[in-house]
DNA sequence: TTTATAAATGTAATCGTTTACACTGGTTTC
DNA sequence: GAAACCAGTGTAAACGATTACATTTATAAA
């Protein structure tokens, strides 16, 4: 292994000058740099990261920590932090939770151990509490979802009054009596679709009963197994809100195996507009969310959290858009 | 921030005692640990890694490059590097090539700098030689792709048998005219199925017209391109292998908006076992890889690589198994 | 009791950088 | 011509752990 003292040697300069050429911190002459440079590549030195983080103190390196890495509404946010990770000179540590809340804590310790400068949470699993502390003392943003009452920077949609758009949507086709497929009701994001579907139904006197609403995990299996027990009541609805995209697949496939038809039968919207949602068939309405920028947006504020500037504000809500696609249909 | 010597003082011992302490190397009093678990609850002491892996000279962490991370085929290796390195203490990081060579040789840097001790290859877009060099100097395994005649440790299907496996189940149901839409064929991955293909059509003494082998890349746009452009042929095939299961769908997507129907007009099979695979409609007959095994594989011989264990083979050729579903069918 | 051996602990060098501070020699300012 | 300043460079002390080696203490053997 070649050290910067080797490159100072041939190059007959002392370490500190070498550094500074490599940091290029100014103050060296050009034929200095010259030389510096000149020894470098013949003995093709690559400085050792480790030992200049541990001098700064710094990683440059964030924490990512997504719920489910195959859920493809990541892929594009993960995207979006990269890229303006990249341009700062900062790299993306990926911790895949797995659906798993012990997994996303244990994560926790990569924070803890130094071995990131900040993080950035798509799942908000971990208790309130715990993150509410770990903010306090590093960088940390969340992203997608959020905390009540919380002062963690966020970045996300207005979750109530997309799932009160959509809901509005199939209203607005004339249908009244409308199934709804939460995400977990752990979370605030699977409260808030909720609340706002709640919303939009009351607002037009429309009821609501209880077994029209089943609570889900996000996953394609859920929504599968949740849409075939709503299929068994009597009086079935006509429409169905999922809130989220791979649900609304589960259950228009659930749908399909009953020789029941989307969307003559029954009208499904579904809740992220991922890649599939456009393919599948039948093309499903959603709700789109500008995923590309949330994860923007959210690296702009852990790097401005992690240089201590000032953050204006610290709720960023960002544009949704209704997709309407082949999925949902007036009711005839 | 809390350090060893911190610990050390409050537990009246030297900072030596205090690390063998966490590192549990033995030779320390059963008090005397006591003592320091105290003293490390007390000051809620977390070991700075960072200093521990300079003064080690390792990172416990593992790089590895996907092509696209969007592409859910990737997911589970993912999945199966992560439960081995776990299981061993290591970190994974995940770096997303955006299916962009430039972007995948940016990469390497981590390694060069030390911030991984080791790489897990899934694309080999890079040049053959560039990595052949870096293999020598740094652990390298490649996973799903291969370089020819190189003695980098591998993990992979037989891409060519495989092929030609689909290719029978084709011939099998009667089909003679049968197009192939194939990955880039700049990789092996690409060439390989390609000539699967190929000899499956040869030993059956069938032709393959060249308009009937379309080059795509692997993503579901170029399948769906392709595949309208090998509709406008004066003799259709009435069988189509895409090369993996994006492109498959993009096929089918195609055929299906020109009218026709996808298996009673045209067979199409694909290859991966994608999870949408089965979602699809029709549900896709396809070639499955053993996505876990091949990950869990692969890490293993990383580890053994970095721990300069002897490597007994360095190539690892899994099983993979046709699964036939709906989207092909006897030739009527 | 003495000696040999093993167990437990401490001292200080080390990993490879960065950077505060000191120094040199030259230019500018009054 | 002294004082002040600046550009360019070097010296050596950090950063926070691990660990080779030295030392002390306890235990066993003679």
């Amino acid at each position: 292994m070649v050290r910067i003292v080797d490159v100072a040697k041939k190059a007959n300069v002392s370490t500190a000058t070498v550094s500074r050429v490599i940091t290029n911190s100014g103050n060296v002459k050009k034929e200095t740099i010259e030389k510096v440079m000149e020894a470098i590549q013949k003995l093709n030195y690559q400085p050792n990261i480790l030992a200049r983080q541990l001098r700064r103190l710094e990683t440059k390196t964030i924490l990512v920590i997504v719920p489910d890495i195959t859920n493809t509404f990541f892929s594009n946010i993960l995207r979006g932090i990269e890229s303006v990770a990249n341009k700062n000179g900062y790299q993306v540590l990926l911790a895949d939770a797995h659906n798993n809340v012990e997994r996303e804590s244990n994560f926790l310790d990569i924070l803890y151990q130094k071995k990131a400068d900040g993080m950035i949470l798509l799942t908000a699993r971990i208790d309130q509490n715990v993150i509410g502390e770990i903010s306090k003392e590093y960088p940390v943003v969340l992203a997608c979802e959020y905390f009540e009452g919380s002062q963690i920077p966020t970045v996300s949609i207005d979750n109530i009054s997309s799932a009160r758009k959509a809901t509005d949507h199939l209203i607005g086709l004339g249908h009244k009596r409308i199934g709804f497929i939460s995400g977990p009701l752990g979370g605030v994001l699977g409260r808030d679709r909720l609340k706002g579907f709640q919303q939009a139904m009351a607002q037009q006197n429309l009821a609501v009963p209880p077994f029209l609403v089943q609570e889900g995990d996000f996953s394609y299996e859920s929504g599968y197994n949740l849409m075939l027990k709503i299929l068994t009541l009597d009086l079935p609805p006509t429409a169905v809100f999922a809130a989220n995209d791979e649900m609304a697949i589960g259950a228009i496939k659930a749908i399909k195996s009953k020789g029941l038809r989307v969307p003559e039968d029954l009208s499904v919207i579904g809740f992220d507009d991922i890649k599939i949602a456009s393919i599948f068939e039948p093309a499903l309405t959603t709700i789109a969310q500008p995923t590309f920028e949330i994860g923007l947006k959210a690296m702009e504020l852990l790097i401005k959290l992690i240089n201590k500037d000032s953050i204006t504000k610290n709720q960023y809500m960002l544009e949704d858009k209704l997709v309407i696609r082949d999925s949902s249909k007036e009711l005839s």
